[in-house]
DNA sequence: ATATTCTGAATGAATGTGCATTCATTTCAG
DNA sequence: CTGAAATGAATGCACATTCATTCAGAATAT
């Protein structure tokens, strides 16, 4: 006989794949039912809503990656190479965990403003690694101190995040996710300026 | 008698409002009428479906946003002022036209998934202008030849954008568009390394 | 071992509601 | 008068959720 936590996980991989199939408002229980090879009314045993699914993929499996991060990147020390390996994780998950990522991708965003009395506790979590990194850094010596964590943090997320909403429409990638990784860490870390582009430009001393 | 015209943008204008409050797919079309003062069989009229309004939006007001950020940046000559000029009007859409900004933040990223035969062109224009500005200064030896504009123009869009949602969900700034431009593009442009950071740290050669 | 009862997990047809869209009717400018 | 524009009540369907019923297997009795 199934045990009842198989059967839970069982419709959360069926609603994952539906999800980033349809979109959740696109998305019919019936349908998660059918992938998940369950009655419609066995999801309400495990679920209370259709909220609930969503609400549940983004604890559970954002749970996951974070603690992933955080395991990988402990063996290291350099703040540089802290945030080069998030990058490449964050990327990475793309190929590893396509359908999950798509969903936290595209959901995640209404879910903090329309699924009300729900703040994404665990995106928050995940994006405060970038800003440890930083702070960290800065404490060291090796990051400018002018730079405000709040901003850096987002930035870099961002950077990440446009990059494999990217991957998730095109669907082809004309570069791989390590020269991704490699590249816009590098534009945090050194900028994208020449030598001469560093020389008396109005523009560059902006802070 | 009011013109053809000024109905349609009435109805615009008011499912700008409805959408940003709701998001599209919590939106009902008598609310939309409702916030028009027009009776619900008349958005018929004028639009297609739900989903024809929401294109029209993006289509309707993203031009109006390029032309802008076209007219602004032309003239300028210095690659990194005109990036400079680019994060500050992407921000500033944040506080002169939040509803706008809150309706492409949180929809276009279904749009190009969810509704069918629509690959937002406007959008693609608007984050090619970054594309050129960085092939630009390439050319003429301010940036860094290795960039690959593709990610470059990702990235730099990205952080804004990553900016912007915060403001969005938030909606209290602990810091205003004009720092929160100034740190982004000095990032993009300088790195985030101090002098001591940048010696000799394997990190740092990553490329 | 076999029969009998009990339990709660699973089912899926039925329910009821919410809402996009339509269209017969009305309005009113020229 | 005329017809284009506007109306908003009516239509019909799609779908989340419910709940009476089924059923497999555990527990208990014989």
């Amino acid at each position: 006989m199934m045990k009842v936590a198989d059967k839970h996980d069982k419709i959360v991989r069926a609603a994952i794949r539906v999800f980033a199939r349809n979109g959740f408002f696109n998305s019919r229980i019936s349908e998660i039912a059918k992938e998940a090879n369950v009655a419609d009314g066995t999801i309400y045993l495990y679920f209370n809503n259709k909220y609930d699914i969503l609400i549940t993929i983004f604890e559970e499996e954002m749970g996951k990656i974070i603690a992933n991060v955080k395991r990988e990147m402990a063996s290291l020390s350099d703040p540089c190479e802290k945030l080069h390996c998030f990058a490449r994780m964050h990327l990475a998950l793309m190929e590893e965990k396509r359908e999950l990522a798509e969903v936290i991708q595209v959901e995640l965003r209404q879910s903090s403003k329309f699924i009300k009395d729900y703040h994404n506790k665990k995106f928050v979590e995940y994006t405060n690694i970038i800003e440890s990194i930083l702070k960290d850094g800065q404490e060291r010596g090796i990051f400018r101190k002018e730079i405000i964590p709040e901003i850096f943090k987002r930035a870099f997320f961002g950077a990440l995040d446009e990059m494999s909403r990217f991957w998730v429409l095109s669907s082809q990638k004309k570069f791989g996710v390590k020269t991704a990784a490699r590249q816009i860490t590098n534009l945090f870390l050194q900028g994208s300026l020449t030598d001469k582009g560093r020389q008396h430009r109005s523009c560059c001393h902006i802070t």
